[in-house]
DNA sequence: CAGCCATCTGGACTACAGTCCGCTTATGTC
DNA sequence: GACATAAGCGGACTGTAGTCCAGATGGCTG
């Protein structure tokens, strides 16, 4: 779920353009109370999670700072992941929309400047790397606040989707389980994992090893 | 932390046996008491845990089942994650110590049946494979009870250095950063990963997935 | 055996995530 | 403008992880 919560009037849109048009029916119009709210929650988690850390704020502080009771705050973001989502939402957006439409390597380019899928792929690593280290506090809350939130949100389906369309075209046609593969590659991307690996190495070191590890898997790929 | 708890008479002493005699000082003796009651809780775990779901099952129920309060439980054995690590000790021992003394592949074997680094690597992903799947339920408890837990652990500590150590010796004096490639290679074997990428392409095509990463990555770097 | 004290005990307590439901309010309709 | 009704609201409530500390107890020492 990449929408910026579960009830407003963009719910039941996919979280990728490539799967916008498929449920365009009946936007459900937003009440005015209820955005005024919504906006208000997120400003105030904005807030405070800027002054003190991701960590130490309750959704309890986070209604009592935005003026709303804790039903809302729940009842429109789902849980603690969910609210942590709709505050990414737009650097997500963003960055998939590079990622389908952007120039190239890291979007498929123009007819005459097409990457290959290898450079693709390393350029999505990269450019992942950039997001998530930027705002590692959000993101390692909104995989971790629940168990397994990670692999249900939206976006990860997209970032999965992503990565094994790429093995599968650098494979060439080669028998290769795209699919599961491309679950191995995200796995040492996941925020918990970059959390624990970045504070014993720093960022340069966790940035290379990644893309060694990518690197290698698409040389034998390709051959 | 592999040992069976915090504070008993092992407390202290490293996970892994080829640290065994660091900390050999004063190994404090634990009261009757102490000892009964660990392995009521033990026992009561294992009971509650094989019953209804490790997720279902609260602190609580496992100190009323025990018959001890939770004062006792929870210095005992510290917080959740440390409950499950306890109970998954001695399996976890048994794996640590076929890979540093058992046979080869897995471990070093004898003068005349040495395996190479690479072979031994990719014995280490199946067997660790193995036994994580095997606990799947206790394994993703003792690494996502509390945030970070799985890096904190001993146990983790030991895979990666056992990894890091095989990668180096493949890549037989080549300038590999090791130590943070060992991190990427763990990765995937994360029990949360494992959890959902099994849930979705079954056991087979995870294990399958798992090993060609690693494969072509020897592959690259004995190169 | 008596006394001392470090260790251990257990349940009351706090803080937090998440649920529930009776009440309020915005909005479309006549 | 009045009404009906669906959407939204918020705070009381529940269940759980984890803390704390006053008192009990085991094990050494003389």
């Amino acid at each position: 779920m990449s929408a910026s919560d579960l009830t407003g009037p963009q719910s039941g849109y996919a979280s990728a353009p490539d799967e916008l048009l498929i449920l365009r029916t009946s936007p459900p119009k937003e009440r005015a109370d209820a955005a005024r709210n919504r906006s208000a929650v997120l400003e105030a988690a904005a807030r405070l999670f800027g002054s003190r850390g991701v960590e130490d704020v309750s959704m309890d502080a986070i209604a009592a700072e935005a003026g709303v009771g804790k039903g809302t705050l729940f009842r429109r973001f789902g849980d603690k992941a969910g609210l942590a989502t709709a505050l990414l939402d737009e650097r997500e957006r963003e960055l998939q929309e590079r990622i389908l439409f952007g120039p190239a390597p890291l979007g498929p380019g123009q007819i005459d400047d097409a990457p290959s899928p290898g450079d693709r792929l390393r350029a999505f690593v990269e450019a992942y790397l950039d997001y998530a280290l930027e705002h590692l506090g959000l993101v390692r809350m909104s995989e971790t606040a629940s168990p397994g939130a990670r692999y249900r949100i939206g976006a990860y389906r997209f970032w999965h989707r992503h990565v094994a369309l790429l093995l599968a075209e650098a494979s060439n046609g080669g028998t290769l389980d795209a699919d599961a593969i491309a679950h191995a590659v995200l796995a040492p991307l996941a925020a918990e994992h970059l959390h624990a690996v970045v504070s014993e190495h720093g960022e340069d070191r966790v940035r290379a090893a990644t893309l060694t590890v990518v690197t290698t898997l698409l040389a034998a790929v390709a051959a």
